[in-house]
DNA sequence: TCTGTATTTCTACATATATGGAAATATACG
DNA sequence: CGTATATTTCCATATATGTAGAAATACAGA
């Protein structure tokens, strides 16, 4: 069924992100974004060999985390809104609406917050 | 410094979530909140061999995703609503605050809706 | 203590992943 | 066309991961 291939897609998002340097780039690439960054900016912010760097920004696109476009020389990786929003919508609906199993103060305030 | 680990830590939950079973395995916690389930009814309603959901419950429970207490014969599993909170508090933070690179409504409100 | 049931650990293996140096490709520009 | 720069692809390799059968362990109850 589609809940399946929907169940997968964001298990391979949640598995594009769950890596240090992959989530890393993500960060960056919201904090710049909607301009987004050049590879070699987020290779040299991040400290990040070249083909290292490529590999991650591969998968990443593969999973439509990031999109891309050329500009000249050189490549514009952006984060993807879209994406993210779905991912996120996911996360927020199985944990705070369809299970009261999270709070939803405790996920859109204040960032941290205790107990 | 502290924030690389925290973001180690946040990585390697998104990656215990990054598979196909363990999703699953996360959801139905979810969904049996708070009773939580034994090892035994989780195996058997996601059709998951002995060894194979062991190993897969010991990642999540090593992440802290989920929490064990034993019944007698039985092992209870409970989704850890702490950790998830976390998890989805840092990532609404990033995607929607510190960044508005997402809409606020687009998370928290009818789980899925358009452009 | 013996027995039965639940769950884990042991063991094995195939596959996937992360990493990065070196070579190849793509684009711009003179 | 030749050169320079950005990025990818090729190649190799080490490590991690997912899977699961079989044996071991943990607990309860007779």
């Amino acid at each position: 069924m589609a809940e399946d291939a929907e169940l997968i897609r964001y298990a391979d998002m949640l598995a594009a992100m769950g890596t240090e340097p992959r989530l890393r780039i993500v960060r960056l690439l919201l904090s710049a974004h909607p301009a987004g960054m050049v590879v070699g900016e987020i290779g040299e912010e991040l400290g990040i060999p070249n083909s290292t760097l490529s590999h991650h920004l591969d998968k990443l696109k593969n999973e439509n985390l990031v999109t891309v476009k050329r500009e000249g020389v050189f490549l514009r990786y952006m984060a993807n809104n879209e994406a993210l929003q779905e991912l996120l919508a996911f996360l927020y609906a199985e944990c705070c609406t369809r299970n009261r199993v999270v709070e939803p103060k405790k996920v859109t305030c204040c960032g941290k917050e205790r107990s």
